[in-house]
DNA sequence: AAATTTGCTGACTGTTTAGTCAGTCATAAT
DNA sequence: ATTATGACTGACTAAACAGTCAGCAAATTT
């Protein structure tokens, strides 16, 4: 890749790609979602994506890599370490809820290329590192027996799947005049489980 | 795709080219298995694999159904009709983590194929249809009034969620002593959130 | 105004793959 | 023993795809 000057111009080629991405691979497979596609969705030449990203693994990874930090970013603004664990727990849930539901093609990317082997451990790393902020909240009502667990690794494994189905089950509802009253009834649920 | 005789040998000819197939897609993802290495790896030619599935798509299909298939009737064996709602629900959870550790190659690839676009709607519908019992269980403890809940949908898609989620977690901890503790904690913790 | 640099283009290529089909071989029927 | 059947084979083909590169055009420098 020749190295390019960083400019508005830059990024704008590079957003467009990436937001093309986004949309194909939301509809296929990584493997059925061709680079001509993308580049043609993003109305760049095909050379064009192979000037901003080494390879298409290197797309897609970097793809990854936006996405979970927007959430990330979204859920842990206003995250105050002041806060009881029951309003911080709430919080993310209440964040994390709306991204989802507001971006919904993020969303089905992310649960997609989760299990992806196109996903670097590297990738991984750096997407846990954006959340770190999150579980340093179950670390802390953990180590203060706010959380009654036998095991760390399993509270944070059920609550993280626990969440990402109500989020999934949510935005398939999107539509319904219930929603409001189901992440109520969710939250609660998820409380009495973990308390 | 001539007709075969369906005979003794047919079957294990059949078998083979599944049982290379579980194998290399828990490795690969679909479009990385080729048609020719599950050949190779079920000792058969290229062109007898087209003999017994009319694509490479109706392969994974039928794999599915069968991984399907063996669970639901591993699981609902002995789920009687005359049990408590709750004895009948740790039933399901028992078996189910049982068969899931004994076959963590088949759990794996339901896991992996569950968000698969090369698996058809009529497959999924074939593979519900294996679980009907399973279903029947939910709906009647709701009609019965044992759960409280404001949505059937909710309730099943949480519960499998759940349920889905603690059996990953397990499988990934499957080498662990406290395997059987964390088991019944996590029957306990479900329990205590749909009561 | 000329020269140089740099972003961008899209036709092209080497490789990989699902699926085919003409022919072989083992078994069964006559 | 001869013929017939049908499972099985594997070299082959047409299509698709990631990534390249020689050249162009616009911007920047001299």
């Amino acid at each position: 890749m020749g190295t390019l000057k960083i400019t508005d111009k830059h990024n704008d080629k590079r957003k467009a790609i990436l937001d093309a991405s986004l949309r194909l691979f939301c509809d296929k497979c990584f493997q059925d979602t061709s680079t001509a596609s993308i580049s043609h969705e993003a109305k760049v030449a095909t050379g064009t994506l192979f000037l901003y990203f080494e390879s298409k693994e290197e797309l897609v990874n970097e793809l990854y890599l936006e996405c979970k930090g927007e959430f990330a970013t979204y859920v842990e603004t206003g995250l105050w370490d002041n806060l009881t664990f029951k309003t911080r727990l709430k919080h993310i849930w209440e964040r994390g809820t709306d991204w989802c539901l507001q971006n919904p093609e993020k969303m089905q990317f992310m649960t997609q290329f989760s299990s992806s082997p196109y996903i670097t451990k590297l990738t991984r790393e750096k997407a846990a590192h954006h959340l770190r902020l999150m579980n340093e909240v179950l670390d802390k009502a953990i180590a203060s027996k706010e959380v009654a667990t036998s095991s760390v690794e399993l509270l944070s494994s059920m609550l993280g799947g626990y969440f990402h189905n109500a989020r999934l089950f949510l935005l398939d509802n999107n539509q319904n005049k219930n929603l409001k009253k189901w992440k109520e009834e969710i939250f609660d649920w998820i409380w009495k489980g973990i308390h």
